[in-house]
DNA sequence: TGGGCTTAGTAAAGCGGTTTACATGACGAT
DNA sequence: ATCGTCATGTAAACCGCTTTACTAAGCCCA
């Protein structure tokens, strides 16, 4: 490969010049910049870019950390992310922490190796504080889609509260009174604001919260198939559960279809992200969509402002919407 | 943050000590090795990444090229080569193309820039031949899933016509004789040896192809819908089809739905990946299975040993199977 | 004709490591 | 006493680029 004195010799001038003229630090005169370009293209001359980020200390790399990238949500997220920065000329370096606090970390360190510029976090763990002190001294982390309680830096995030409102009083207005929340774990922000969400639209509707019907557990299939098993077998069964992830909702259509029973017949189900196969199940699942690919593209801008210093640590929501398929059906009592 | 050098003044040493220590390129008496871990711990001394690559022109990080990292194939794959990375102590860059040829030029030359040790390619579009001449002069590739045909660097695919012979053979089985093929673009390896598998099932069962039956066009759920709408609408209607990815399948149950018919009942469909949502649509998916995991494992060490210099490039085939769920029905005869 | 201002550059010191080649002192052997 | 050898390191160049501070030459003007 050449470098940059191979071509200042043949430019006969000195590498000083060249590493200004390409960079937008010096005039030159016209004939002088022909001979760099003509150099430049002769020796098909490419900057060496780690030799590069060493000396200006900026690596153009981002990192985004997700809790498992094979999950398509945080995928889509992360191909948003991906997108916006590569339309901005950084590169993303990616994690997949598979729920192993240790790899959260060591992401957060490699930041601090100025391996890279900046970091978008995804978690979906509920912090015990090791993350959130580590976080504390460092400046350039956006926090996207769930929070880490402590840390004062951009965060984007949705309309959780809303969200569950939503799908809950859509179960209410098909007639439902007895609904059962299954949501992720306790500690985390998305699972507490769609449980006040929740309970916002059952308690306007006068509607009776059992605590028994509120499960919370982690945003998986199998504990949505848990849940409902546990509800479906229970004394009192509800007629209709909004479960706070697409992913326990597709564990619910299984549990329940498993008893022999159909939804949206014998149970209404509401479902949270609109993930891709929320429309391809059988039924299509009635869910609340997040606007992934502007939460990608926001953290991405967030960030590139940090790091430009042009952004204060701000919360931003985004709004989520109703997206009806055929989950829910009109409650018809028992009786009938 | 402290350098080396800090570390080398802290423990008495020279700089060129404590970088051979820590390289393991000396032995040092017990003492001298305590004073620099003491050095080091007390200046939480952490080695500058970027300082380290430029001097070894090694970056311990690969790059992994996706034609799209929200499709959760491609985002699985990258997910296993990720994790085999990551447990080699390599970093990963991702790409996504979004089927743009010059994002994947890109990728290329960000490994020619040193950027990364070496690159995972994924592609999904036959390639016009410029991708083969960039990477004819490159030997830190590997190819996954999908070939570029003229360039030789390891491969890892599946036993793409095997796999399209197993489905086929399936619906053979079950009493079918009017089958069609719903596929990907014609100029892909992954289209033409599916084919070949699918061509190979029908005529050891003395089975006729017909030509109008034999859909090339792309692995996309609309191509999937609208080729099965055609299928549906011709004056003979196919009583199976076998569709080489689960995006068709999925394309072509909405169009069986869509005309008033039941998948398995009216129709029997074989899809091809066994992606996760295969078995959550409805009816669930008969497919094939790919070992992403393994596929994504073996590229990782491909790559690794190439690096090392211990690996020739040679192509590898990992077998799929058959997973039965029930989109396929035993062919009825129309008379009956 | 010399002082000041432009123009068109350059020298050299970093950035933070690695690596090659060499140095010093102690010790054992002759 | 001297030589060779081993143990224990070190000096300095280098990776390829950026940046600060400086300079040489030319020109204008008084």
């Amino acid at each position: 490969m050449a470098t940059l004195s191979d071509v200042a010799t043949a430019a006969g001038v000195s590498p000083t010049a060249v590493s200004r003229y390409l960079n937008n630090r010096i005039e030159l005169p016209q004939g002088t910049r022909d001979r760099i370009d003509a150099a430049i293209a002769k020796l098909d001359y490419r900057p060496n870019l780690l030799a590069k980020r060493l000396s200006t200390g900026k690596s153009e790399a981002i990192s985004i950390v997700t809790p498992e990238i094979s999950n398509p949500f945080f995928a889509e997220l992360a191909a948003a992310v991906e997108a916006a920065a590569d339309s901005h000329g950084y590169a993303v370096y990616m994690s997949s922490t598979r729920g192993d606090p240790l790899r959260e970390i060591d992401a957060i360190k490699r930041l601090q190796d100025q391996h890279v510029d900046g970091l978008i976090m995804m978690t979906n763990r509920p912090d015990d504080g090791t993350l959130a002190a580590l976080l504390r001294h460092i400046d350039n982390v956006v926090l996207l889609d769930e929070d880490i309680p402590g840390v004062s830096v951009p965060k984007v995030f949705v309309e959780n509260e809303q969200g569950a409102y939503l799908g809950t009083r859509h179960l209410i207005e098909a007639g439902h009174r007895d609904i059962a929340l299954i949501s992720g774990p306790a500690g985390l922000m998305s699972v507490r604001e769609r449980q006040t969400g929740f309970r916002r639209a059952m308690v306007e509707a006068g509607l009776p919260i059992r605590a028994e019907w509120l499960m919370l557990g982690e945003y998986s299939r199998a504990y949505g198939a848990q849940s409902a098993k546990t509800l479906l077998e229970g004394s009192v069964r509800p007629t209709a559960i909004m479960a706070c992830s697409d992913y326990l909702a597709i564990g619910v259509l299984q549990a329940v279809r498993q008893a022999g029973l159909v939804v949206p017949d014998d149970l209404s189900l509401v479902g949270f992200d609109d993930m891709a196969f929320a429309e391809l199940v059988d039924p299509p699942l009635t869910t609340i969509r997040q606007p992934v690919a502007e939460m990608g593209r926001l953290a991405f801008e967030r960030l590139l402002a940090l790091l430009n210093k042009t952004e204060v640590a701000t919360e931003i929501r985004l709004p989520v919407e109703l997206v009806v398929r055929r989950s829910v059906a009109p409650f018809v009592s028992k009786g009938q």
